[in-house]
DNA sequence: ATTATAAAGGACAATAATATCTTTTATTAA
DNA sequence: TTAATAAAAGATATTATTGTCCTTTATAAT
């Protein structure tokens, strides 16, 4: 479904937004034992959401990594997934065709529809922060 | 979605159980140029078909694939993209926890479900001789 | 100012996925 | 039985993904 690289910062992204709700910032160390992730490669990964304003960073002592309150109730799953998988999930055909919609479709394109629809609603209506606030009822885990 | 691999496998499967349907044995390179994919790589995602027994083959002149009418009955999507994906898109978590279930479940795990169900439900209800059969239509494309 | 902390950035390494090339085996037809 | 055809198999090459390491920059506290 995603890649790593998409997972790993998806993982790191609730933990980030978690620790933000009780505004507290944490570090690439805390992050990767948090999840369970290869900490260099995650180093790589937080870059890029940075970069791209999906979570914010602060350098030197008592610095690390946090979500701000608006962009946490502003920003989505897709809004990750598109930062580090790109829109490939939603726009591209399953069996790999360049060109596939329903003037030109392949043999699977109406069946692939509604899933893909579906995928696309639940990744565009699950906020951050709704996550940050499922985590807090400690029934979810992000790790093995 | 699915790998490379994966969907140069079911391009393949679909073109060979439409031309199974005429009763026409199609060569390696008939295929490759049929869906447009690479011809080496084809053949070893063919390989891989034969040895689990989705598509049939005959060496020499006049040889080629093709896919038993039996087989294009019984088989489905689910059969060949186990072979070539595994079944990690059933089983797998989307945020790759190895442990992630109802008991101890990933954040994102009940938002998964219906989707996972929607297509295992699609992959598995999908036979090889409706794909074989709609291609008749001529309204379906498997290249570009 | 100096030191410690922590993210950012660049370079490199390992692994997996994708892709090609060559040889071998099976089958058919002349 | 020889030549031609076509898949199977093995070896190798290329590229992308995943992962690590080292240096630089920013910030805070002493």
């Amino acid at each position: 479904m995603f890649s790593k690289s998409c997972e790993y910062g998806l993982r790191a992204v609730i933990f980030i937004a978690q620790q933000s709700l009780l505004d507290t910032k944490v570090s690439l160390t805390t992050i990767s034992e948090a999840i369970d992730s290869p900490q260099a490669f995650t180093a790589k990964i937080l870059q890029q959401l940075t970069r791209n304003n999906i979570v914010s960073s602060i350098k030197g002592p008592h610095g690390g990594f946090y979500i701000e309150m608006e962009a946490m109730k502003t920003l989505n799953l897709s809004a990750v997934v598109k930062v580090l998988d790109g829109d490939d999930i939603y726009t591209g055909c399953g069996l790999g065709l360049k060109q596939c919609n329903e003037d030109k479709p392949c043999p699977l394109h109406f069946k692939f529809v509604d899933i893909r629809e579906k995928l696309k609603y639940m990744l565009e209506n699950t906020t951050l922060i709704m996550l940050a606030n499922d985590m807090e009822l400690d029934v979810f885990h992000l790790k093995t």
